[in-house]
DNA sequence: GTGAAAGCGCTAACAC
DNA sequence: GTGTTAGCGCTTTCAC
């Protein structure tokens, strides 16, 4: 029962129903003995505040939209993306006492600007949460922007702008991994890239390179092979580089669920896991513990990311001055059951 | 810029609010040429009603909430019943026009109703979507009925109650999967409950007793075993069923998970599936595909249920007349590789 | 410290 | 068919 209004509180406390939006609000200039009193009507009267009425005054609706690239849209199932991103907005929206909209989309749509234009307009939300892809679509900067509605990104571009960014290192980790490989022995070590509209995951290339690098091995271009971020573009991929000669040793997925395919298809060619090829994922989703052997992988900090995100959008809408500006949590490296001595490295 | 209001409008079109507001609710009573003169105002100035006015006049929010338990909030990283869940309730809301606020919570939090009340009371929310395990609740239930909020559930319940429940045959298929089990010649047909306070689990157990019964096999109280939805539990259970005397030849998990987390431990007993082995789910979610030997299994239409709750939600709200009572979306078995003849059976 | 008055932008009820 | 008049329950501005 929401039914007693701000007017009613005022009446039993005796005071003005200013000075009740005071107490309710936590503003000064009243008495102890004053806001105890309406204190207690509020109580007396089970009150909360009806937020349509607040925010059609103050122009807040202490809403949050959440939009994402929805997987299931296109087949596939990556869903702990989706839920880590999701907990981590969700944690910082609760304890800011803001509420949650989310919002999937499918990212190439063409007609993705306007639905989100349409989305701010017809939608009261405070403010914007992008995940990574869309939060690289300049086009979808754009519009948002145009807006003028107040967002944070997950992403790794630095962005420069004049709203919040949270990235992570992918890739000097994914140099790391490298590192690590090389270091057991391994020297074909081959890549599987991610798909090419994510840049964040393009960044693990990149990484990979430099690790390659730093670890003096030639990077061949048969050792690289395109992937989409799926499972299956992971089998697909292990079954090319693992039929070619002088195959890898290891091999590299830029994402978890690749990673699994490269595993999967591995045990079907025969080989052993890590005896025979290691395998190094990224991300550290569920699926990284429950293949088996267990996956070595990159731990992502995708829901730290996006609760520092909203944290800060949140931050700039109430004015808490700017942290605004690009910010990074840093992955680290899980160390698992799929990677081991090269074979005949003397292990 | 959502600057333009209802009173632009109508001076733009030289007719008085009320007419800008049929026009925009799509009402009757408007003569076509000022419906379309109207209209021509709205995109001249890029119109977009204020939602939060919409609300507190006509105290209809176009929210709904969705209410789930968090399997993160204790490490049981079944995130792809979520994200079904959600996707089922967001396309309903898509087409109904409606937004979704979602708001996960620990089902066994003492504080649960006080949580959930302070939601109805705080948030704007004309209606809730309940998912299991919260849906069974009944001291949640009560909560929310003492506030008066319409919602619908996603639950095994009967119910009888006045609101709209969604089920599945949960019971019926688990009989089918252990009818089937039994037709490919196994006889030790074990099975690994859910978790107790999962009730559409619990009826998978009612099913695998029906099943074997039907079959003419032997119910015997050790081929049982208690899991709790887990990966881990599943991987327990199956050391503790194949390493008794006269083990299972087929073990039936009630969730994907738990029978993921067998193949696993099968494998490290050294066991092949589905030669020494049998191993069979229930919730076909992407893992099931991933595992190797990929898992036979039961297809719940979580999305579907979840979609179908979230109309009857929206007709009831939009007095549709009521297609509320409960109603059952079929399940249906998914044949892959982890299941095939018991050993020994001739094949 | 506190209160009165004036909206926020819309829908609802009823008049015309 | 269309317009007028009141609110919905809160915040804001400014006076006291």
């Amino acid at each position: 029962m929401s039914k007693a209004t701000i007017d009613d509180v005022a009446k039993l406390a005796g005071v003005s129903i200013k000075t009740v939006s005071r107490v309710v609000n936590n503003e000064a200039n009243v008495r102890d003995a004053t806001r105890a009193r309406v204190q207690h009507a509020i109580e007396t009267l089970n009150y909360s505040p009806n937020q349509s009425a607040r925010s059609l005054a103050s122009r807040r609706s202490y809403l949050i939209g959440l939009l994402y690239d929805d997987p299931s849209l296109y087949e596939i199932p990556s869903s702990s993306y989706v839920i880590s991103i999701q907990e981590g907005v969700l944690k910082a929206c609760k304890s800011r006492k803001y509420d949650l909209l989310i919002h999937p989309c499918f990212y190439r749509d063409r007609h993705i600007a306007n639905e989100i234009r349409t989305l701010i307009e017809h939608s009261r939300l405070d403010g914007l949460v992008l995940a990574p892809p869309l939060s690289d679509m300049t086009r979808i900067l754009r519009a948002i922007e145009a807006c003028g509605t107040p967002l944070a990104r997950v992403a790794p571009g630095s962005g420069g702008d004049r709203h919040p960014v949270v990235r992570t290192n992918d890739r000097e980790i994914a140099a790391q991994m490298t590192r690590y490989l090389a270091s057991l022995g391994h020297e074909r070590i081959a890549f599987i890239t991610g798909h090419e509209d994510h840049k964040a995951v393009a960044n693990r290339y990149l990484g990979y390179e430099d690790g390659m690098r730093e670890s003096r091995l030639k990077l061949q271009e048969r050792l690289v092979c395109a992937g989409d971020n799926s499972f299956k573009s992971g089998e697909r991929c292990a079954m090319r580089l693992l039929k070619g000669r002088s195959p890898p040793t290891a091999i590299f997925a830029s994402n978890d669920d690749m990673a699994a395919g490269v595993i999967r298809m591995a045990r079907q060619l025969g080989l052993s896991v890590p005896e025979d090829l290691s395998v190094a994922g990224f991300d550290d989703i569920p699926l990284a513990q429950q293949v088996c052997p267990s996956l070595t992988t990159v731990s992502q900090p995708l829901a730290e990311m996006a609760e520092l995100a909203t944290t800060m959008l949140i931050d700039e809408l109430e004015g808490s001055s700017g942290s605004a500006g690009p910010s990074c949590i840093e992955a680290s490296l899980v160390f698992r059951e799929s990677t081991g001595p090269a074979p005949g490295s003397g292990a």
